[in-house]
DNA sequence: ATTCTATGGGACCATATAGTCCCATCTTGC
DNA sequence: GCAAGATGGGACTATATGGTCCCATAGAAT
């Protein structure tokens, strides 16, 4: 599915891979703390412990390397959620995948916002290949909630009437702007609010 | 308020003032459309129709530009907010509000995002002091909100024991994670549908 | 062993961009 | 009217940055 690799029908050695994946996972570093915009290739280079040459073996030019390392967060992200979300059938256990987001960002007192959503801000309106995978992403991660209300509610702890997909979005909406907030503020106060409120709503919607 | 005038000692003619107008205008313009990062000084430039030295006079740098447009956007969107909700006491006046939000951002299809937010998440991290005028634009949209949901407790048509302060920070990040969600749809319905479940929730705690 | 390709290093180039400078002209205060 | 300062124009510079090129080396296939 990566469409970054400049060498599709080339062969790639253990080396060669390893070599990419160490350019990917350097710029992707680079550019959750300093943007995109902020991360120039010779960061990169200096970073990943690569030469120029390389980097534009690998990738056609930045755009391609956004774009691997966007696939490469998303990975990671996505993965990372179905880890949490996976096997979570209760309110409480949203409530404990709230809690470990927010503790984590906390770290950072907010800094950077969510990895995914700060690639998708600055990149969606530049380049529109990385801006559909950046939406499919957004759309798995709101399918993994969406499977937890589903067991909420095949559990009885959710009305049969709720809205599932729609309540999907809306908590994958409070994540984000809480995540957006917290960076603005330097504290992560609002983005705990902000998931609360979505989580106390579906509590809410118990059935009756 | 506004730290961005390279001249606060000097005087400011008529004529200086809609020059500088002029950049600040034209910036902002090509920052919410391009992004920061993409907007070059030659840029705003060529947009607003001013020679550089008049640029460097009326500010410092790109930095302070940037704060410039941070308070004029800022000034606009702020003043745009208690306009739309300054007396807004009712649900039905809440979504309304919302319409018109979701309406204008469907125009461009939710491209750009919202002009504040943009900025936020581009800026956040690279400019502390443009960071803290976000943070308390923010602060004042929250109360604008508040102040609605103030109305509504005194109308009877919200419990006097909701949480009006962080619900009002749950709207604002429904509103802004809706923004960001929309932006990367290129479609406005997950923006409708963050904010609505936003709304349904306060709409629940209705006065028993 | 040899040959071909992948990998690696890094100098080099073209250009974009932030920022400087100098001089001309208009406005204001006296 | 005249001096001082504000406004205006735009050439020029230094540098950062994306991108190119060439040659060296390692490794795989035969």
């Amino acid at each position: 599915m990566t469409t970054t690799d400049s060498h599709n029908g080339r062969r790639l050695t253990a080396r060669g891979a390893k070599t990419r994946a160490k350019i990917v996972a350097g710029a992707a570093d680079l550019m959750f703390i300093q943007g995109v915009g902020g991360t120039t290739l010779d960061d990169v280079i200096a970073a990943s412990g690569v030469s120029k040459s390389q980097l534009y073996h690998h990738f056609a030019g930045k755009d391609a390397l956004v774009r691997a390392v966007i696939d490469h967060v998303g990975e990671f992200v996505i993965g990372r959620e179905r880890d949490a979300l996976g096997h979570v059938s209760t309110i409480a256990g949203l409530r404990r995948w709230r809690d470990a987001l927010v503790q984590n960002n906390a770290l950072r007192h907010g800094a950077y916002g969510c990895s995914l959503g700060a690639l998708a801000s600055e990149v969606s309106d530049n380049d529109d290949l990385a801006r559909q995978t950046l939406s499919q992403l957004f759309g798995e991660w709101q399918g993994l909630l969406a499977g937890v209300l589903h067991r909420l509610q095949d559990s009885g702890a959710l009305s049969p009437e709720a809205p599932i997909d729609q309540l999907a979005t809306g908590l994958l909406g409070a994540l984000q702007g809480g995540y957006m907030l917290a960076q603005t503020a330097r504290d992560v106060t609002p983005m705990a609010t902000s998931i609360d409120m979505a989580l106390t709503h579906i509590e809410s919607l118990s059935a009756h």
